[in-house]
DNA sequence: TCCCTCGTTCCATTTATCGGAACGCTGTTC
DNA sequence: GAACAGCGTTCCGATAAATGGAACGAGGGA
């Protein structure tokens, strides 16, 4: 879920930082370790090149090598990246608010931002007893037509159906990853007209088979715009729609009680078209 | 805890890839984005060349831009660190085992191994009603001296007193941090002997003033040699040392129950030296 | 013992980086 | 409303750093 580019590329030679910058991609990217060998094949670098490079990152603390020559990725970037993660508004603001809710309905909860279209995610608490592992990686992204944090940001950017057109022009046709993913702009407009009306948003198994979730968008910043959405999955079988909607009134007083009852939508009581 | 090195350095005019990483630390050490001449000052590097720095790491996804012109780490190196940690053997291996430690106690929970004399946190599980934010941060360090989880894995490492001369003189003086912090090779070598006859390790506010912790090795590749250690951390005042003694029975059965019985260190009965 | 693999080092060539200076935009001040 | 100040961005000749083919040496197997 959220790759974000391809693995080897032959766009150009790739030289100087961009070649360090690649070879410390490629580290993250082999979490078992990688040999000199390897980084020097995938890069289409000289052996000389890739262990210059592998040594900038080491130096740097951004590498490591471990007894049996593999190279990893260096604790020092793992620290860095964990405690910017931490440090940031979202995890502290959020952060006890996903866990509460993780805790209440025993299911993995997201919070996630809107960026170019995309849903990025900021933070993600796995309940204690997990049932399934979700896919979504911090930092990652999908489509935000076809997830429901995505639909839950959209729905207020997206007020009439010029907005969704354009919304489809510029970010590429609606691909259809299940059978369940909204193909039309029409089907798009309905569903985020339903969201404005119900003040929440679902998810059913558009973007993964057997998974659906329901999410809300969260007005930290401007009461007018939202600043990002929760959500909270679950498999089907396990948990059916009406359930989803079932936990609202819970996940409205928990939320109201983290951080006050104005970063909710007011539902529009029925502003028919 | 656990920083790792100074902010501002002066040791040689910083140029090329070397520069580049500079900049990637600065973005993550300042979790509120930086701005070009921030980060041109921190380097002591004219404009163009900050700037040029933070071109090749936003066109790597390592770094981004917000529309105020504030510079962020990237979510791409987001998505790749977090996605390394959570394909990593630690995580995958002794992450169950670390929520569930963590919601029977309620209290903390770390994994860490021994890297060149230091205890390097792989995995921290907070509970999920957190009674306080520990400031330990995954791939941060700590002296094993002073921490349950490196005295846990240095009781099977230095094994006599020679050993433990051995490890003060390439480790530096032993710092007291805290009052309670051990000072002496004596006091180590006490403690150490003492951890081996009992299979666990405490630390008594070694570290951290108010804090305790209980530690564990575990040996999951070699029988001989620890591969890392678990620990449980709690505040003084809440928890006492004998609360922490009084868990062990259930923490065994837990380990035993995710990792096998053969993962844990058989006490020594009552070797008298 | 030989051989193969893999990480490391060397060095003349070349190419990307360096950085001072100028540009243009935006929001502010007088 | 016009001059100003701050900021990110771009330009370009001089310079220094990256480049990569080749040789080296340690380690492990056959």
């Amino acid at each position: 879920m959220g790759t974000g580019r391809q693995e080897a590329e032959e766009t150009s030679p790739l030289t100087g930082s961009a070649r360090v910058l690649a070879v410390l991609r490629h580290l993250a990217e082999h979490p078992d370790g990688s040999r000199l060998a390897d980084v020097s094949a995938a890069l289409g670098a000289p052996k000389s090149s890739a262990h210059r490079a592998l040594g900038s990152l080491v130096q740097a603390g951004f590498a490591r090598q471990d007894a049996d020559g593999l190279y990893h990725l260096g604790f020092d970037l793992m620290r860095l990246v964990f405690g910017y993660h931490e440090a940031r508004a979202p995890s502290l603001i959020v952060g006890p608010l996903l866990r509460r809710l993780a805790d209440e309905t025993g299911e993995t909860t997201h919070y996630g931002v809107l960026v170019d279209g995309n849903i990025v995610y900021q933070a993600k608490v796995s309940p204690s007893r997990p049932t399934f592992q979700m896919s979504s990686v911090i930092g990652g992204s999908n489509p935000a037509y076809r997830t429901g944090l995505g639909k839950a940001l959209l729905m207020h950017e997206l007020t009439d159906r010029n907005d969704v057109d354009r919304y489809v022009a510029d970010h590429g046709p609606l691909e259809a990853r299940t059978p369940h993913t909204l193909r039309t702009p029409e089907a798009l407009h309905d569903a985020l007209r339903e969201g404005r009306r119900n003040g929440y948003m679902l998810d059913l198994q558009e973007n993964d088979l057997g998974i659906v979730c329901i999410a809300l968008p969260l007005f930290l910043d401007s009461p007018s715009r939202p600043t990002g959405a929760i959500s909270i999955s679950a498999v089907v079988g396990r948990t059916t729609p009406d359930d989803l909607v079932g936990w609202l009134p819970r996940i409205r007083e928990i939320v109201a009680e983290e951080l006050g009852d104005a970063v909710l939508p007011t539902p529009e009581p029925s502003t028919g078209e």
